[in-house]
Order: structure tokens, then sequence, then C-alpha cells
DNA sequence: GCGACAG
DNA sequence: ATCTTGTCGC
């Protein structure tokens, strides 16, 4: 399989053991694929409302610092307890820089590979990042919902591209993330106070749920930190599996890696 | 050309 | 993302 041409024809890679998607090599490439994601995403919902999800699932990538090392968890709570009801690692390598408005193809071919390992799917995802709320609208959020089906959302820390003003100070007062750069300004987001005094987290749609369930379930999943617990287990989990690699307590990679 | 820029 | 201890405050 070789090009002819430099560099823009063709694919590499796949998702885990079974075929799953092809994920682009160049700059191009991804951005024509995230107009295909756009096309297929429903960013409206309305979705499951708080109550009709019991399996909430967060999702998050470490990588390592100086080698290609990363490690994808996925946290799986029950939404009324927020107790963990389930966890899964992926162990393998970044292939993708990060380049602004391109996150999804460095941290979805692992985080894939981590749900997968589930024993069961949840039946809401959220992301650490954005979905709807991208220059093309078709953020981490967006592009896990639609090649999963699963409803999915996304929470970010910090406001990217965008602009909005300062929500009010009691928890759940918002304000709109605003994409000043399109014509006409269209609201893509939500800045949300998630506790008193606290800087807002930004929340957006992503695929199969509309923003304000989003925020429903943001609030619901932020009864003591700013961030949901979702985020916060799969962050502190990828976390403590990247160490144990580290001082050497666990392999590198799974068996189909390398 | 320069600056800004989820994680 | 990641480098990093203590420290201030409820």
């Amino acid at each position: 399989m070789t090009d002819s041409t430099t560099g823009t024809t063709g694919t590499a890679g796949t998702a885990g053991t079974t075929g799953g998607p092809r994920w682009p090599v160049t700059e191009a490439e991804a951005v024509a694929e995230q107009e295909r994601i756009r096309a297929a995403a429903d960013p409206v919902g309305p979705g499951p409302a708080p109550g009709r999800a019991r399996r909430i699932a967060g999702v998050d990538v470490t990588y390592d610092e100086d080698s290609d090392l990363l490690v994808a968890a996925a946290v799986v709570l029950d939404a009324e307890s927020l107790e963990v009801l389930e966890e899964s690692v992926h162990t393998g390598r970044s292939r993708f820089p990060y380049i602004p408005g391109l996150l999804a193809f460095r941290e979805l071919p692992p985080v894939l590979a981590a749900l997968e390992k589930l024993g069961t799917s949840p039946d809401l995802v959220v992301c650490d990042g954005y979905g709807y709320a991208h220059p093309r609208r078709a953020g981490l959020a967006v592009h896990l919902g639609v090649l999963t089906g699963l409803p999915c959302f996304g929470v970010a820390k910090s406001p990217f591209v965008f602009d909005h003003t300062e929500p009010g100070p009691r928890r759940g007062d918002t304000s709109p993330l605003l994409d000043r750069s399109s014509t006409p300004a269209e609201t893509v987001g939500r800045a949300l106070r998630t506790r008193p005094g606290v800087r807002p987290v930004f929340v957006s749609a992503g695929h199969g749920i509309g923003l304000d369930h989003a925020c429903a379930h943001t609030l619901r999943l932020t009864p003591r930190y700013r961030l949901p617990e979702t985020t916060r287990g799969a962050d502190g989990l990828s976390r403590r599996v990247l160490r144990e690699i580290r001082q050497g307590l666990r392999e590198p990679y799974g068996a189909a890696e390398r």
C-alpha cells in the first residue's frame, strides 16, 4: 500500500482488534473526517434526562511526558449513588499529536479501546473536553457519540476559542458559550457554575443528547467538586495506572498493542 | 505574518 | 497534557 502522492491519500491504522474505524494520518484527512462526523451527528437529542440513565461513564487519557506511552480509562458510575460500578483501562501509545481542533484523533482510539473492555455498555458517556462547541461542530463528544452510537456530551475546563460572560455565583448559574467566528454568532455551549466560588466548567452537547440535559447531568455529577465524578474517576484511574507502569509494577502494553 | 488554541 | 509542596480556608 503505497501512496503515489505526497501523503494526502489513504488512511492507516485501525482501532482495537476487530477492524474498527480507520484513522486519518494527515491534518487534511482529519478535517475531512470531521465533516463526515458532523453530518452524522445529532447534537439536539434531547436524549436521556437525569433519572433515565442508570450507568454513566467517564473517559479520560493520561500521557507520559517524554515517551509515547498513554493510558486511557473508562469509569462507569451509578447515576444515583455515584458509586463505581465498573472500570477499564487501555494502555498504548499515542499515534497522533495534540492539535487544537483535532483532539479526537489523539484521544479516541485509546478511549474506544477502553470502552470496549467494559462488560456492559453505559447509557451515557461524559467526555473531558468539547462536543458541539468546536470549529466544525465535531469535537470529542460528538465524534465519540457518532462512533459508538451512545449518548455523549462534553465538559471542558477552559473556554477554548469561545467567548462567555461570567455566570452568576451560585451553583447552577449559567451563561452562554458563544462562537463569534460564525455568522451569525452562535451559542455552542454553556458556562456552568458547578460549585459556588469556583470557576465554571464549559458544557456542550455531543451526540444523542442536547445541552439542557447535558447540563442537568453535569450538576448531578458535581455534588462536591468542580468537575464531574465521572471525569475525576477516569482521570484518577488513568494517572494511577500510568504511575504503576512507570514503576514497573505493570506491563506497558496490552496483548494486541505494539 | 502573528497570536490563540479542548487535552 | 505535565512540571510540583506547602499552604490557606471551610
